[in-house]
DNA sequence: CTGTTAGCGCATTCAT
DNA sequence: ATGAATGCGCTAACAG
């Protein structure tokens, strides 16, 4: 389908009777245009379906109005509500927001950060994949534009940060627990994700610091998978009633359906506590206690970080807790 | 952090002693260069950091070794399945895939389509909003570059199409619940989605035709809010039993959670079926019975129907019914 | 095999 | 207020 060749700024003056200047100036009206001619410019754009070639634009101007975003995979749920919410603090026509999925791979997120930066993007927002091996992709973003780190950061690059404060969630489900459940008799086993990125390891350091440091843990990614095959290995180990704290609400959410698809019982025997407050969570059944990042605030708040145009900043959120029926409610015990 | 000025092919070119032309040769591979020279021109391009400015290339090749997805919203999980499996596909480091969700919006899914034709991509996948309201969009982008539709279409215009028969899944889910359940004294009901997407019609007319003409039927949206809206109507309407055939895993994960919620058992008094074959599906308790799309496939196909760089035409792959237990097993009874 | 030249489509000087 | 000219960074055509 591909047509024989796009239309141009110097067909629509041809047709018009102008200068190409012209056309320019009354299709981005960024100068005062002669009524009756910034008519006939219209009309004859019109006619001829012109639209904007944004790529003379963009080497022009050395910048795209484009606002990239990579993140580790779409597939997780977390990460395609950032991406939604994020899309949507950019429903301004003047900005577009595009998304590369750097399928959890290094490699790619490199190639992702690239190609962003050679396509000219006015800022760029990341979600590294790992804390330590992403350095340099976020290193060279953020030496060639304005580069947000989202959730999880790599430490002590040039680059921004937005997310939300990983001990302060842990502690709220701390709190939540021990006021609850004693945690003397009832075990509390935390599993979580090994901390390759910042919010693995700071959640584990959070809830290393709150409930003990040498709390039971296990520790796998970021998956329903994972949650499940852990729960598989609590109950082989015997174990017939806890707590347990996860890293991530997918994480939980596969304990969850590997523990209730064995036949056992949540609240009363098991407790399950998830992190992120993603949708899914209160579509489980019993709900998901978890704690929940306030995601639509902080795409709003990359936005104007981004709009600030600015200097290096980060923005810590707090997080806030979402009582479900994976554990005891406080107020009704 | 935006830096003095990039490095550009004329740096390296003076670096190197050779010209412009030779730097691009090189590093574009596309054509002999002597060794030596390669040797000097590769290690002045690391010397000075530089990186091809894909907007300048794009702009003299019209075209930009990009592909784009538009997608209505990246918060339904279906949907960001779908545009992780297609980034994957295009794993390849020669074409980049790029995702622009339009926010449910006509508005907004105009806006992604110029956008990506302004940015010559070599081809336009696209999710339309709107069976008929999305036809402008549609036509736009299969005038100017190869078009195709994904899960949903548009009928009549001039774009390729890659999804499932909707109307087999449909069948699918009628066989196995006609041969497990006595549809005469258990009432089937259809929580679907207004026709105003083609899956959704084809789906809504699916449940018609094998089912019955005048299946009681809810509309609503593709939403978890949706199914649990329809389930509480239900309930209200005093209904204590029933099998609920939906039209999308996230309706029938809302139906389930609400009914469960509510205390009624599935699947002795109520069963529900979903459509998709999402992941979480498998996560609900009891998991859902389902029609597996086969995602994988379809971004595969769409990568070499690109890849062809053709013609236009449509492909139309098998569901497969995944058995969960919110049905009655059919072997086991 | 390499250099020179030209031009992709546009926004922006500088003149007028 | 408008037009002519320039060049953003790159690759393709053409010589050599």
């Amino acid at each position: 389908m591909p047509p024989t060749r796009s239309v141009t700024m110097a067909d629509v003056a041809r047709l018009a009777g102008v200068s190409v200047a012209t056309v320019s100036r009354t299709l981005s009206g960024i100068r005062a245009v002669d009524p009756a001619i910034q008519q006939r410019v219209t009309d004859a754009a019109d006619q001829l379906g012109y639209q904007v070639n944004l790529v003379g634009r963009a080497l022009r101007q050395t910048r795209s109005s484009t606002v990239g975003l990579v993140v580790p995979d779409l597939e997780n749920p977390y990460f395609s509500a950032l991406a939604q919410q994020l899309s949507r603090a950019f429903s301004d026509p003047s900005i577009d927001l595009l998304v590369f999925s750097a399928d959890s791979s290094l490699e790619t997120e490199a190639r992702g950060v690239r190609s962003f930066l050679g396509r000219q993007v006015d800022a760029l927002v990341l979600i590294p994949v790992h804390e330590e091996r992403s350095e340099a992709a976020v290193s060279t973003a953020a030496a060639a534009v304005h580069t947000i780190q989202l959730d999880r950061r790599v430490p002590g690059t040039a680059a921004s940060y937005v997310g939300v404060s990983n001990k302060a969630g842990m502690r709220l489900i701390h709190d939540h627990v021990t006021s609850n459940i004693d945690v003397a008799t009832q075990p509390v086993v935390y599993v979580g994700a090994t901390p390759d990125s910042s919010s693995a390891r700071e959640r584990l350091e959070g809830a290393q610091r709150w409930f003990s440091r040498d709390v039971p843990t296990m520790l796998g990614d970021f998956s329903a998978s994972w949650g499940r095959e852990a729960a598989r290995r609590l109950l082989d180990d015997g174990c017939t009633a806890a707590t347990i704290v996860t890293a991530a609400d997918v994480i939980a959410l596969g304990v969850l359906a590997h523990l209730l698809h064995q036949g056992r019982s949540v609240p009363d025997d098991f407790r399950v506590i998830g992190f992120d407050g993603i949708g899914a969570a209160a579509l489980a059944h019993p709900s998901l206690t978890t704690v929940r990042q306030p995601v639509e605030e902080m795409a709003r708040s990359i936005r104007s970080l981004i709009e600030s145009a600015g200097e290096q900043s980060s923005r810590w959120f707090e997080p806030a807790l979402v009582l479900g029926s994976t554990s005891p409610a406080s107020v009704e015990r």
